[in-house]
DNA sequence: CAAAGTTAAACAAATGTTTAATTTTTAAAC
DNA sequence: GTTTAAAAATTAAACATTTGTTTAACTTTG
């Protein structure tokens, strides 16, 4: 179908080389269709974006609250849910990348909002399941949440962005463990009480 | 002089609204000067961009150096050199969202090369930091040294690019005093032997 | 007067989008 | 099952802007 040729197109080319550097005769070359059909069936560039996007969150989206309801312990469900979030920020590196270059610029406004929204339903999960372990006093409550929850996205960011170049030379399964037991050591020491 | 008031225009631009947001004639315009004389004076847009940068990565350079060279104990060096970061990213914040938003697209390798270098120079200092406290067995040696500076960099970098949304409603000091905070506390609780 | 600096205009290429014509698909009528 | 006409999909071409850059004439400076 054509409009999923589009969408499939413009994923990768989006994804690799950014909205802006990438052209409408781009994307309707890769998926074999007429230029003008781009505009048919979206509207518009900016319009397929958005629609990709939509179409993307929910693939992508990282589902953290079955982890809340269960009945873990704070330490357990907090190792399930970076699990998880390692997981789904691995699988879709490439797509995490173009969220944040596109979340980078300032045109485009509304665009931003609904990928800052995206992202965020993550840290409300995240949150939860620290505050959650704070009320059994599992885990400290002197500390603050916002920067905590900031420092586990910033650090992924770095994977997705590769802001950590020469970790990369790793393959993915290798540095995904790498950081997998980092970010257990490093929330474990910080949020455990003594 | 006609080279500074592009120069000052130019950089205003590009933090504000990015290098490919940002046409020629804006930056003409704003710098109060003809068009043909930004080719003139720097050949390009591009190599306007990359001259703007050479020039300021010295104004923004993070001086570790010093704090290395004294005899305070590792401890209070990590602050000193943490408090630095803090200060230099906060007095250049739409600098370093500049430097991230053009490091995070594909096109101009040379000029990411360039900005890479460019923020590379920190993290050395800091790496032989933690090492210096790993040898004195202040700090534990078990970590992953470069997943440590990728944690430190992250959250500044949610810094700069608002990725703390939230905690943005404080104003600069006193978001800068809570992420101080928060930074001390995280890395101490990682990084010091029991 | 020669070199450097500045100007307005033109240039060439690329961009997202629209148009108008043509083909294909859909679905009802026979 | 075939016909038929409206709707949907597709096409090539054109369109209107915008882009960075160059040119050629000029003014200013040393």
């Amino acid at each position: 179908m054509t409009r999923d040729k589009i969408l499939h197109a413009a994923r990768e080319l989006f994804e690799e080389k950014g909205f802006d550097a990438t052209t409408v005769r781009d994307i309707a070359n890769k998926a074999e269709v007429n230029v003008a059909l781009i505009n048919y069936h979206f509207g518009s560039k900016e319009l397929l974006l958005t629609t990709l996007i939509d179409e993307l969150s929910n693939a992508t989206h990282i589902k953290l609250s079955d982890i809340n309801k269960s009945t873990a312990d704070p330490v357990a469900k907090l190792q399930q849910a970076m699990d998880i979030m390692l997981d789904k920020t691995f699988a879709n590196k490439k797509y995490y990348q173009m969220l944040h270059r596109e979340l980078s610029t300032v045109q485009r406004p509304q665009l931003n909002e609904q990928i800052a929204k995206n992202l965020k339903r993550n840290r409300t999960e995240l949150r939860y399941l620290i505050e959650e372990g704070q009320r059994l006093k599992v885990f400290r409550d002197d500390i603050d949440i916002e920067l905590t929850l900031g420092t586990i996205s910033g650090l992924l960011h770095q994977v997705t962005n590769s802001g950590l170049r020469d970790a990369f030379k790793d393959n993915d399964n290798k540095l995904k463990s790498r950081i997998r037991h980092h970010l257990f050591d490093l929330m474990l020491s910080f949020l455990k009480r003594k």
